[in-house]
DNA sequence: CAGGATCCGTAACGATACTG
DNA sequence: CAGTATCGTTACGGATCCTG
C-alpha cells in the first residue's frame, strides 16, 4: 500500500518535471506572457525583453514551438515577415500560471514578514 | 492600457519565478512528494531517492527549510534523531503540484501522439 | 529583419572522502 | 546517523560578431 503510493508518486514526477522545464529557463515565462497579450515579431520580443540576446530568444522560442505552445508563421512579402503567437494549446497553461502567481505573491509576503 | 498590461505582467513574473525556483532543481520535487506521505529521516530520504548524494540532499533540504516548506526537528536521545517533515504551509503547494501533474500527463500524450 | 556561429564564465551537479 | 569538504565536470546563459 505504502510502496504503491511511493511508486505512484514516482510516476507523477516526470510529467511535473516536464511542466517545470517548459516554464523554466530565464526567458520562457516572459515570452509566453508577452505573447499572451498579442502576436509579436522576433525584433519586438527582443526589444520588449530587456537583456535577451538573439541566441537565447531563438533557443527559447524553438523549445516553445516544439512543445506546441507557440506558433511561428512566415508571411511572404518584402521584407519577409515572421510572427510568433501563442497557440490555443499554449493558453491552457494560463490556469497553472495564475495559480503560481497567486501562491508566489502570498509567499513573498510570508517570507518578508517572517524572515528565517 | 496596453503598456499597463505589460507592466502588470512584469510584476507577475517575479512571484512566478519564485515558485519555479522552489520546485526546480534536480531533487526538490521528489523530496517534497516523499515527505507529503510521511516524515522521514535524512538516511531514509537518501535511500528512497536513488542517486542523490548527501551534499545535494542537504542543500535541497536547506532551501526547502528556508522557504518554510519543510521542518527539521532534532530529537535528543541516543543516537540523536533528526526528522524532516512537510509543514502545513508546504502542503498548500499541493494544489499547484496536482495541476501541473494533470497538465503534464496530458502533454505527454499530446507530444507522443503528434510528434513535431 | 531574423537569426546562426563562436567563445567564454559561472553555477549546478556529481564523485569521493572525511567528521562529530 | 547526519551531515562537511574538496575536486571535477557539464550545462546554462552571456558577449560578440557574422549572414541571408
Amino acid at each position: 500500500m505504502k510502496k504503491a503510493s511511493i511508486e505512484e508518486c514516482a510516476r507523477s514526477i516526470l510529467p511535473i518535471r516536464d511542466v517545470l522545464d517548459i516554464l523554466s529557463g530565464k526567458w520562457k515565462l516572459q515570452i509566453i506572457m508577452l505573447l499572451m497579450f498579442e502576436k509579436r515579431r522576433f525584433k519586438d520580443l527582443q526589444n520588449l525583453i530587456h537583456g535577451i540576446t538573439p541566441k537565447m530568444l531563438t533557443k527559447e522560442l524553438r523549445q516553445l514551438e516544439i512543445n506546441q505552445l507557440v506558433s511561428r508563421t512566415v508571411y511572404d512579402g518584402s521584407p519577409v515577415y515572421i510572427e510568433y503567437a501563442i497557440t490555443p494549446y499554449g493558453r491552457t497553461l494560463k490556469k497553472i500560471i495564475l495559480e503560481m502567481e497567486d501562491w508566489g505573491k502570498k509567499h513573498r509576503k510570508r517570507i518578508m514578514a517572517k524572515p528565517v
